[in-house]
DNA sequence: GCGACGGTTCGGCGTACGCCGAAGTATTCC
DNA sequence: GGAATACTTCGGCGTACGCCGAACCGTCGC
């Protein structure tokens, strides 16, 4: 009985405020029960039941930790998955011709890059993380740090990291991406090489979601100045 | 608000009989009111209601004729959606680990070959019907007809059209497929050339779906006796 | 220890929805 | 024209579900 199978899992997302904490877990994070309940605008009563019922059907996982609980999507492909749904369900009504080469574009682009909230995730981001490491810009001795020379580097790149701009947000942080499974650059550093890219026109949207191109001259000067080539 | 617009879409496919319906018109054609009420167990005036829905959601395109109300699937992307929700559905619970790759490949495997029915559809059943047009062994001068020398090649190659095993089917069908638009073999050559591909091992199932996967005998096969070279 | 806090469970309320049968409308066949 | 057919609309029934507030339970900080 594929079909109850079928309707249980589209059921899970028939809701409202389901939907939304699937969408906002797009982002690979991991949120707390509270975030989650306070960011879709319920009660944590409420939003318990809904991660519970979300979890039971394996569209989520949960770790606890304390007096929390985390949650985040099953899996890349359930990412994908809400991903797909979601880009189908916008553009329901709209000229449906175009869609089939855009669709297996838009996916292979977002697998090479995309935005994590405000840094660069996919493969591009997990390069950048490897290059920077690699070429002592950013150090893992005791955490994750910029070190002096790396400071001088950027500038000269033209990424400002004085660290007076730093609120209490880390310099580096590292963030663990879906698609690849491996950290890349959170944090100022990682929220300032974003911004660099958009800004130089290395990277451009490609729609509306999160999904991001390398333009011609991104291909360049990634290669030039980070030694990254994606196929 | 995608999120509305999310849960809208999920929510037609939340319900077993709407489920149902959609994954039975997952064979690609047109299928009166009255036909799916009575597959998927319900009585008419209950699947009219599902029906305006889906139709009214985008899911499905209505088109009227006389007294009856003839429904499909409103496109390719409309198909390959729900199949992919179907996939996922069936496997949750499963091992997630080694899909990444799974997908992908299924999703190609899928393009090219797939069961439409009992007969073979996507860009082989395409291309054996092109293939057995081209070489007379079918022709389409009134009506689609195996011609008297076809039914002997057939019989050389191992494929049993005798017309005393038809009962009321008709021999040769045309049927739209989705992919590619263009018409494939139906009937009971279609059948039949499917089950003897199956025999043979010149294709073989992958996953619980309708893709199918074409071996490595099968490319030779394929190739020596219809000519036919998939990419 | 004790309070604060994050999360869960439970009870109750209201709505939405799926189902059917009966009546109504349109089309086709004779 | 009249009967059979295909589908739709409507009314009514029952259930399922989403929401909240209140009570409860474990964890963390002092």
């Amino acid at each position: 009985m594929p079909t109850q199978q079928l309707a249980r899992l589209a059921g899970l997302l028939a809701d409202p405020t389901r939907a939304a904490i699937c969408l906002a877990l797009l982002d690979g994070r991991a949120w707390t029960a509270g975030e989650l309940a306070h960011h879709v605008g319920v009660v944590a009563s409420t939003a318990s039941e809904h991660l519970s019922r979300l979890v039971a059907g394996g569209l989520l996982v949960e770790e606890r930790q304390g007096r929390h609980r985390y949650l985040r999507l099953a899996g890349p492909e359930t990412a994908a998955l809400i991903e797909d749904l979601a880009t189908f369900a916008a553009k329901s009504g709209a000229a449906p011709a175009p869609r089939n080469l855009r669709g297996s574009i838009r996916r292979s682009a977002e697998a090479q890059a995309r935005t994590c909230y405000d840094h660069l995730a996919g493969r591009l981001g997990v390069a950048l993380a490897d290059a920077l490491l690699a070429r002592g810009v950013v150090t893992d001795d005791a955490g994750l740090a910029v070190t002096a020379p790396g400071r001088a580097w950027l500038a000269g790149v033209g990424i400002d990291v004085d660290p007076q701009r730093r609120g209490s947000r880390p310099l580096v942080r590292s963030c663990l991406d879906w698609t690849e499974r491996r950290p890349h650059l959170a944090g100022v550093l990682g929220a300032a090489l974003r911004a660099h890219a958009m800004d130089t026109g290395w990277l451009e949207p490609v729609g509306t979601g999160r999904a991001l191109r390398i333009t011609p001259s991104g291909v360049g000067a990634l290669h030039d100045l980070f030694g990254i080539t994606l196929d």
